[in-house]
DNA sequence: CTTGACCTTTACGTAAAGGTCAAGTATTAT
DNA sequence: ATAATACTTGACCTTTACGTAAAGGTCAAG
């Protein structure tokens, strides 16, 4: 059985970003895709491995931020000291998410309020402006 | 009453960030301090103004994105086009926002995965690999 | 009057994340 | 055979968000 594969504007299609983003990434030893040739061949893993590199981008890692953690993660080697640093490294990485959720949570609020403010605009002023 | 007002160096301490960073801000109009002389006079105002663009860069906008956004809610003046703009601006800021949680409560969660795997790693390999 | 701390502007430098050609190869369709 | 596609590598270009160095003003303390 031979398992799924995909070309590069397969791949960049499905995550609408461009061939060069894909091998940029590459580049950067990010993914690794096979060879066909000289044609690059996407696996079901490379897939799985830019499914996360574009989530981690978008929720503000830089792309070698998600290198290392792609590697930690993919290691095949169990020496204590690098799992530890994996680990490390991921509880980091959650406690940055978690505060950015905070974040947005508060900006969310603040979007609301300047919505309501918005909407209740009116020509002249009341006494609830100059509020910030 | 004179209202508190901060130097160039007391809100890059506060705020975490270099005067050079708020010169920058000020360059790109995000920020319009007061002088004394040529010396930046910062008031609340601006603090006030700092926070929200700081806010914003975390949780990933860019700072012409927040200075488009804190210009139209400092704008005085109602014209209903800028109004709605404003509007338009907020609402589409909040759905990127909630995008943003979504994917960040995914990330929690493969990475709290992760971390599992980390913890439970076997020198042997079970029948649990080749996940991803 | 000099030292130090803090401020200023101007201007070039840089890292990140790709975009944009150019020029060539390989396969396929007519 | 030739054209159209899709792929390749390389090289330089661009934007964002500052860093950093140069060169100097200002003001209080000793």
């Amino acid at each position: 059985m031979t398992e799924k594969t995909y070309s590069i504007s397969e791949l960049s299609e499905e995550f609408n970003i461009t061939p060069r983003t894909l091998r940029f990434y590459e580049d950067q030893k990010l993914i690794a895709p096979s060879r066909n040739g000289q044609t690059r061949i996407y696996s079901k893993k490379d897939r799985a491995r830019l499914a996360w590199i574009l989530r981690g981008k978008r929720v503000g890692f830089t792309i070698s931020d998600m290198g290392k953690l792609l590697d930690l993660y993919y290691l095949e080697g169990g020496k204590v000291k690098q799992r530890e640093l994996g680990l490390q490294n991921c509880q980091a990485r959650i406690e940055t998410l978690e505060r950015q959720k905070k974040d947005i949570d508060e900006t969310l609020k603040e979007l609301r309020k300047i919505i309501e403010m918005f909407k209740n605009w009116k020509p002249y002023p009341d006494q609830d402006n100059a509020k910030i």
